[in-house]
RNA sequence: GCCGCAGUGGCGGAACUGGCAGACGCACAGGACUUAAAAUCCUGCGGGACUUAUACUCCCGUGCCGGUUCGAUUCCGGCCUGCGGCACCA
């Protein structure tokens, strides 16, 4: 009898032997096959390891180890995305040091992955927030700036009231900061920007030629929001000024009753003079700057607007007069800022128009069915074919839509014209702990570049982290670091002191990963060229529209400055899902269902909590905690840890199991592939209970096993293959292969249906031709069959289906 | 409102491309071992009818209503509920 299984002394043996002997090193043997398997490094949190966490990373480990097996060269690295406000506010609030605080986290962080056995590659550990690392980081911004990508603006931002620091669209959720959950308020600012709009096309393009899961490549999409449409002229009467609108539905022109602009648009303060209700236009436009955004879309229910007394338009394709309004439900930060509004055809159009009584002209009907626009506007495009629009008019709307353009364009008042709903990326973060952003300005020069040779630019020791109520980063208070030489004439000139924000670092890490310790570049081109792209990222879908469409941006931006070799960074993008707390809530302190993991390694052990994370469900979806499902998974190891003493010699499968064991191989090897963990792990059990149902297992089927296994649970598996006394170690031993043909059944049993309802089961060769098995079924059913056959069915390997009247 | 995902036993979840619903695990019940308990092992486990009971047999059952089909958890149409994302983007 074997001695219970002790994962206090086996686990932490090989650990030391993995490390020891830089087991899952990846090699520099370029001629091997790669294969380069990502996960999101984590942000070094003073809360350590979630239980989350081991998810994502478990599953690229089994991923990694599998392929490793499979002889590819792997590199499945790890390292820390240290840079952060979290970090900042506890050095504050504790008075340490953010660097401090930050190699505290690390080192807690990266003994919980190591007590955990993942295979990573710890000699490539890199830390965002390591001045070798963040001088590429001011590397890849400089050459932004250089190229005309990153720039300066006065602009209104989203201002996070207790975090003290602009925030960029993405990180404003529902009005409030996406990290506090303070409210977010607007602030004009000078904010560096990145041009991501000018790679809206090519990042949506990208998307074509990567094998991302289809909800990724929806949101991105989304996100990017691409619309095509027109832009139109319309004539303010009387006046040389035109106000140039943007529509989708240039085919509906003809029912434009009225335009409305924005608050904020141009065009008022212009004319002015001509306004007779001004006063009434600037109430208006005060009321609405006093809402932010959110409070905008929270009241979009009730519509709200001031028509301009005095101001006119004309419609340029039928010269009709229609009036002006102001009104906040159209934005000026996309398209014009002004409308033309069809209220028949479009809904919020259709709204205002009710609410302030104007004229509703339907000029689009419903393909053979009457609609009614005073009722509600109609919209359907698929079915819409156009009336009373003169030359348009028995068009479909696609058709329609197409000669409009060519005729506005002839006429010289409007264009094609695309739009997206992307904005820039607001890059500034007036913070201390972050990469310093390597401009300096100069009265003369403006901003200038810092020369190639002065990087890294060094985050300067401060005395206080605090950042100002007047919006300046603590870095504003160091006079002795702020000013300096400009570069381009050695005058005078300040530093700049905004910070980068945190997904500076994490837009490119993945390509020092493959060369991380090169000091002239930021990774070598053979190297890239070797291992880029990614093959497999998995992360978090949280990270959708933040870091992976800006790491694309970047590589993208890269790929055209010819630093990296491929436009897209991964081949492959998955998601998993989140693990909640065991009242089906997500995890807080708050409420209290916080699973450590540290604990479950301690009283199950780290291959039980890798079991259990990848048995506990479908991989992409959230899935539950359950104290019980790890005690399961503890029993299926304890079974395995058990096989010692059934273990017999034999050096193939034995006949009755052969089968089995190549079908096992087949499952287990197709499941790892497809993320489907759970039932790979459950074919595992099935076997398993095979063995124990024979109480015997030769030492064929166990290698096969437990290197099936090992993926999975990596330091039990090791140590029985020692015991076992197997050759070398199991982590370099092949993957099993499996015979298509052997797991294949000589004889199945087969279901004999009547009308599609299983009245019997019977047992055949798995060869039978159809005649012979539909005969097999008939006579087993014999006694059923009392009325006229009129059909049947033989699905080979599944079932007979005698069809009776 | 729009987009996406999901809804299957007491629970987590399986089910290839339309082919025997409930794999695997948990919980539970009964039994073995034990002075006893835990652990472990064995057996059972969707609901119902028939039956003294078992077996046998039959009926119902994958959110709801309908359709296609010899056959539907799977496909189609129409809903309901939950989760996630976007949200006046013209």
């Amino acid at each position: 009898m074997a001695e219970p299984y002790n994962h206090h002394e086996v686990e932490p043996k090989w650990q030391k032997i993995w490390a020891d002997e830089k087991a899952f090193a990846a090699t520099d043997d370029y001629s091997k096959p790669k294969y380069y398997a990502l996960v999101e490094f984590p942000y070094p949190s003073g809360q350590g390891l979630h239980v989350g966490h081991p998810r994502p990373y478990t599953a690229m480990d089994i991923v990694s180890r599998k392929r490793r097996m499979q002889g590819y060269n792997v590199l499945f690295p790890m390292g820390w995305d240290a840079f952060g406000l979290p970090t900042e506010n506890y050095a504050i609030k504790n008075k340490i040091h953010p660097k401090i605080v930050t190699k505290n986290n690390v080192a807690r962080f990266k003994a919980q992955l190591q007590s955990l056995g993942y295979s990573f590659d710890w000699d490539r550990e890199i830390n965002t927030t390591d001045q070798e690392y963040y001088k590429w980081t001011q590397w890849i911004f400089l050459k932004l700036f250089n190229e005309g990508l990153a720039y300066k603006k006065e602009m209104p931002i989203n201002w996070c009231t207790s975090c003290k620091v602009g925030l960029a669209n993405e990180e404003v959720v529902n009005g409030v900061c996406e990290r506090c959950g303070s409210p977010v308020v607007r602030k004009v600012k000078s904010e560096w920007m990145l041009k991501i709009t000018e790679y809206a096309d090519k990042l949506l393009e990208g998307l074509n030629d990567v094998d991302y899961i289809e909800r990724v490549k929806t949101s991105q999409r989304n996100w990017i929001g691409k619309s095509q449409g027109a832009e139109v002229d319309f004539q303010i009467a009387g006046k040389a000024e035109k106000l140039t609108v943007y529509t989708t539905r240039c085919d509906t022109l003809f029912g434009a009753t009225y335009m409305v602009v924005s608050p904020e648009h141009p065009l008022l303060d212009k004319y002015k003079a001509e306004i007779k209700n001004w006063d009434a236009i600037v109430e208006y436009r005060e009321q609405a700057a006093r809402k932010s955004d959110f409070e905008r879309s929270e009241l979009a229910k009730d519509k709200t607007g001031v028509a301009i007394d005095g101001l006119m338009a004309v419609n340029p394709v039928n010269n009709k007069e229609i009036p002006i309004w102001v009104s906040d439900y159209v934005l000026m930060s996309y398209g014009t800022g002004a409308i033309m509004a069809v209220p028949a055809h479009d809904d919020r159009d259709w709204e205002f128009a009710k609410k302030f009584n104007l004229p509703i002209i339907q000029v689009v009907a419903k393909n053979g069915e009457a609609v009614d626009v005073n009722e509600a506007a109609f919209t359907d495009v698929e079915t819409g074919v156009l009336i009373n629009s003169d030359f348009l008019n028995g068009l479909e709307v696609v058709e329609a839509k197409k000669k409009m353009i060519a005729f506005l364009e002839e006429k010289k008042i409007g264009t094609a014209k695309t739009n997206f709903k992307l904005r820039d990326w607001v890059f500034s973060r007036q913070r201390y702990w972050g990469e310093p952003i390597p401009i300096v300005h100069c009265d003369k020069c403006g901003y200038v570049g810092i020369p190639e040779s002065e990087l890294p630019l060094h985050l300067p020791e401060v005395e206080s982290y605090m950042p100002t109520d007047n919006g300046e980063s603590p870095l504003a208070a160091m006079t002795d670091w702020v000013n300096t030489t400009c570069p381009h004439c050695g005058g005078p000139a300040k530093r700049e002191t905004d910070t980068m924000p945190q997904w500076a670092g994490s837009s490119w890490y993945f390509l020092r990963y493959t060369d991380p310790h090169n000091e002239n570049a930021l990774a070598s081109p053979e190297a890239l060229k070797y291992w880029m792209p990614v093959d497999w990222y998995n992360g978090g879908m949280e990270h959708t529209t933040l870091h992976l469409l800006y790491s694309r941006f970047w590589h993208r931006f890269l790929y055209d400055e010819k630093v990296v070799p491929c436009p897209e960074p991964y081949q492959k993008r998955t998601s998993h899902g989140m693990i909640l707390g065991e009242n089906g809530e997500k995890m807080s302190k708050s409420r209290g269902n916080v699973i450590n993991p540290d604990d479950i390694v301690n009283d199950y052990g780290a291959d039980t909590l890798r079991t259990y994370e990848m048995f506990i469900g479908a991989f992409d979806l959230a899935a539950s905690w359950s104290d019980d499902g790890v005690k399961g998974c503890r029993r299926f190891l304890d079974r395995v840890w058990k096989l010692q003493d059934i273990l017999v010699d034999g050096t193939e499968y034995s006949a009755d199991l052969e089968t089995r064991m190549h079908q096992t191989i087949q499952k287990v090897s197709q499941d790892f592939e497809n993320l489907k963990f759970n039932t790979g792990i459950a074919a595992l059990m099935s076997l398993i209970n095979d063995f124990y149902k024979k109480n015997e297992v030769n030492k064929a089927e166990y290698q096969t096993f437990l290197t099936l296994l090992n993926p999975v649970a990596p330091h039990m598996t090791e140590e029985l293959w020692q015991r076992a006394g197997f050759a070398g170690q199991i982590y370099k031993t092949a993957w099993p292969e499996f015979d298509e043909e052997k797991t294949k059944e000589d004889t199945i049993e087969i279901a004999v249906q009547i009308n599609g309802k299983v009245r019997a089961q019977i047992m055949v060769d798995a060869e039978i031709s159809k005649d012979d098995a539909i005969a097999a079924g008939k006579a087993a059913v014999a006694d059923k069959l009392t009325g006229t056959i009129v059909k049947e069915i033989y699905v080979p390997g599944r079932l007979v289906n005698i069809v009776q009247k």
